[in-house]
DNA sequence: GAGAAAATAT
DNA sequence: CATATTTTCT
């Protein structure tokens, strides 16, 4: 409990795995036809193609993720300019739904091709970049290093449970860590572990029981450098005025890249739901999507 | 103030 | 593209 506590238990509920997203390692991936059938490149004029390697693997089959989210905003006027230009995006949050798609992105692309750029594309999530990605995909890579150790060597020992799972990356370990990655050299197929690294043992829980729940708030105007949480409070407004809380906008130039990338239509808001009990939180992530 | 996550720079 | 460093948030 140092870092995010109420931060993760409040999106633990949040974003509790549903029955779908429990689906075990043994995620049937895209039939190789599938995805030849998808590889239909023409041949344009100046087509950049890249090299002779890349089958570009058609989008994991999207998971039915609620999209639902206010599309209230509108308001008045006061926002007449709608920024997006050259204007800071927020932060990013990478939420466990999130990650899982990026995780599906990379176990279905294999490490070879799993480049950020490719990622991103096979993600499809909008508002995403490259950036983002290439981060957070450092990150990833790390944890799977240091799963390594654990999973193997030891042998999965009982006793060593580690900490490694559930005490540290949080994030991490709500997602299904597919068997493979931990090296390129072995099957993918047979044998995986056995465990599943889901985030399970919790036995403390301070019920701080937090107000804030809200992430992934959007300011576009100016963004400086105040201390507290900049989410919105739907408890009680001080003001008395009640605000939408959180609302996100994100409008990118979208710029088309030559890429043999089927992309689909992916409006992608993640999780709304789980108001547990009386407390009724509700945490938008992800921004929605404007298009592609 | 520490630690972690994301962003940004090399 | 990968890694290192810096910033930002909890």
């Amino acid at each position: 409990m140092r870092e995010e506590d109420s931060n993760w238990f409040s999106r633990w509920e949040e974003e509790l795995p549903s029955p779908e997203e429990l689906m075990p390692l043994t995620q049937s991936l895209i039939t190789p036809e599938l995805s030849l059938a998808f590889d239909i490149r023409n041949h344009p004029p100046n087509s950049p193609q890249p090299p002779p390697q890349p089958p570009p693997p058609p989008l994991p089959p999207s998971q039915p993720l609620s999209a639902e989210f206010d599309s209230g905003e509108l308001g008045s006027g006061s926002a007449g300019d709608e920024p997006a230009r050259t204007l800071k995006r927020p932060r990013l949050v990478w939420t466990p739904q999130l990650h899982k798609r990026f995780v599906d992105a990379v176990a279905h692309l294999g490490i070879k091709n799993a480049v950020p750029k490719t990622i991103m594309q096979l993600m499809s999530v909008d508002g995403l970049t490259r950036e983002n990605v290439a981060s957070h995909l450092q990150k990833y890579r790390l944890y799977l290093k240091r799963m390594q150790g654990i999973t193997s060597g030891g042998g999965g020992a009982a006793g060593s449970l580690s900490a490694a799972d559930a005490a540290t990356d949080h994030l991490f370990a709500s997602a299904p860590v597919p068997p493979h990655f931990l090296h390129p050299g072995r099957a993918p197929s047979d044998h995986l572990l056995p465990f599943v690294p889901v985030a399970a043992a919790l036995q403390h829980h301070h019920h701080q029981q937090m107000a804030a729940a809200a992430v992934a708030a959007a300011q576009q105007q100016q963004q400086q450098q105040y201390h507290h949480r900049q989410v919105g409070h739907f408890g009680s407004p001080p003001g008395g005025h009640f605000e939408h809380g959180f609302l996100m906008r994100q409008t990118q130039p979208v710029h088309r890249m030559g890429g043999p990338v089927p992309n689909q239509p992916a409006s992608y808001v993640e999780d709304l739901e789980s108001a547990t009990g009386g407390g009724g939180r509700k945490v938008l992530t992800l921004f929605p999507t404007g298009e592609d």
